[in-house]
DNA sequence: TTGTACGCGTTATCAA
DNA sequence: TTGATAACGCGTACAA
């Protein structure tokens, strides 16, 4: 492991100045900087960042928190996604991530989650898809002891931003497209996420809104974003209504599949435009959003925190469309 | 931040022994060493990662580098069911992982890659999916400076070990099978992966080995794990063969897609058992393994690298079977 | 059984 | 403009 000293050693000056030199001090004469950059080009020096981390008073650390614990399986796509945009983020800024999955946090309180994070000198996070039984993510959001971006999540504060699309119009559109779209609707089962949530919520609003345009019956269950609830929920209410909307593509699917054993045709909506979508050949309205994309802003917003910004809501654009096969498997 | 120091104060007694009481030492006190306890729970103090991997001549952190770049979306799945394993894995052994994504590497050369490793103060890596495009990789294990394990790639040395399933018997198995229960099969159409992988090649010699007892007509192609190009190559070969063989699931979904598409039944069997297959309501011949335990075995297997042993391969099950999507969901 | 002192690789301060 | 030295938080011989 070559270290700043066999650098310094080898280019004839202090570890002090070689750190100079790395850090872009301006008081270095260039005669020592050329000396030191061709040491550390000789022997192939990265400056340790375990070290770098101890030694600095502020290091940035960001933890990338997903949750792929509750519902089914499919959130992988989207979680994928998500760490894929916040990685090619951190690589632009330099800053170090690492990943936990919150199943980790399940067993531990408030103050063992901090003192774990802090140990491993994380003080950012990015949390996506907080859950509402996620007590100790409250908490930690709330304490502001870590810059926080919550991605679909509209809690802000000082020291907390947040990103997500505007799921009250989102919902309202897509619902709307898919209502307008058919004959005679006088009654619309709408499976929402998990019950108390703030998305669930605001999307159910933009449900009421409709239902007092269209003057239908709205029969709201909570399927907890969850395919296999969806799909029971189908079972029992899908007859009796004559329209489904669904707060996920997830479960949208599971309504489908659930009407298609039913034997009966309802038009269904979703939400997300995940790419499962394509390969279930179900052509049905769903809200469109780019995942890498939404990761990548809430990085670009972590930043402006810890550059001293305070804590805002940021919004990113969404389309209404089908998720076709094709399209899918193109790039 | 609390540290080690503000613990020895609290229980007034010196860091060091401290640090004795956590790393289960014996040659401490009782009376001690429940003082120390009572201070740590008190202020809720965790090591700080960062200086322990510092101070110590051996600390092992394990980068787990997953391969999302080539090829179509779903790999997801795979993926995130490695990750998940592993992480589960670091947790029992308190080892920590760090993520890459082998994209991460595209634009460096050995060097630069090792360094970049090192700097992290990683010495040990998991690495999935290795592609023979990827030459840092190769020499990497090459050089033994890392302790390797690779997921479903048959490279061992004395620092590297090696986890798959046997891919001739279960590519052997799959395809006889479902050439079994069809009638008449004169010509096979074999869409394989990558030219030149190890898997490629081993699942190739079932596929000869078969081809010799069945007298059959072999076409191989090769799809690169890609289920566009396997669409392709279904459009141009499907109709002239009687039976299409799929290195991977997702080539096998493009395979049947293209077959619906051209209007013509073709048996078709692919590999992986991914839970997407579910979805597409496609009934087939897979090979199903459990991605998850494959990671966790893979890490127990580094576990005993870095208690010594030397690399050695093993194998996991696997089973032949359709995966169909009540399956999928219930979880 | 406990405490002292040093080293890990780096940055930051201050004197030269 | 450079270099010596003290932190950062911890583990660990070695001395007490």
């Amino acid at each position: 492991m070559v270290s700043i000293n066999d650098v310094a050693k080898k280019a004839g000056v202090a570890k002090s100045t070689v750190s100079k030199v790395l850090n872009n001090y301006s008081l270095v004469s260039d005669e020592t900087r050329s000396k030191v950059e061709k040491a550390v080009e000789e022997l192939g020096y990265v400056p340790n960042s375990v070290a770098v981390s101890l030694s600095k008073k502020v290091f940035n650390r960001v933890g990338l928190i997903v949750d792929i614990r509750h519902n089914s399986q499919f959130v992988d796509e989207i979680s994928m996604q998500y760490l894929t945009g916040a990685f090619e983020k951190a690589k632009e800024y330099h800053i170090e991530v690492v990943t936990f999955f919150s199943s980790q946090f399940d067993e531990m309180n408030y103050k063992q989650v901090t003192a774990y994070l802090k140990s491993q000198r994380i003080n950012c996070l990015i949390i996506y898809n907080l859950s509402i039984e996620n007590k100790n993510l409250y908490k930690i959001i709330e304490k502001q002891e870590f810059y926080c971006v919550l991605v679909d999540s509209p809690i802000t504060n000082d020291r907390t931003s947040s990103v997500s699309l505007d799921h009250y119009s989102a919902q309202y559109e897509v619902a709307k497209k898919t209502l307008q779209e058919n004959s005679y609707i006088d009654r619309v089962l709408y499976i929402a996420g998990g019950a108390g949530g703030y998305i669930t919520n605001r999307r159910l609003d933009a449900m009421k809104k409709l239902q007092e345009e269209f003057g239908f019956e709205l029969i709201v269950k909570h399927g907890d974003f969850n395919e296999y609830k969806a799909r029971e929920i189908t079972l029992k209410f899908g007859k009796k209504s004559n329209a489904i909307v669904c707060a996920s593509d997830l479960m949208a699917i599971g309504a489908v599949f659930a009407l298609t054993e039913m034997d009966i045709y309802r038009p269904v909506c979703g939400f997300d435009g995940i790419r499962l979508m394509g390969y279930t050949k179900i052509a049905m309205n769903t809200v469109k959003q780019n995942f890498n994309l939404k990761s990548k802003q809430a990085f670009d917003e972590l930043k402006k925190l810890l550059d001293g910004e305070k804590g805002q809501h940021t919004e990113i654009p969404y389309e209404v469309c089908t998720i076709n096969y094709m399209d899918v498997i193109q790039k």
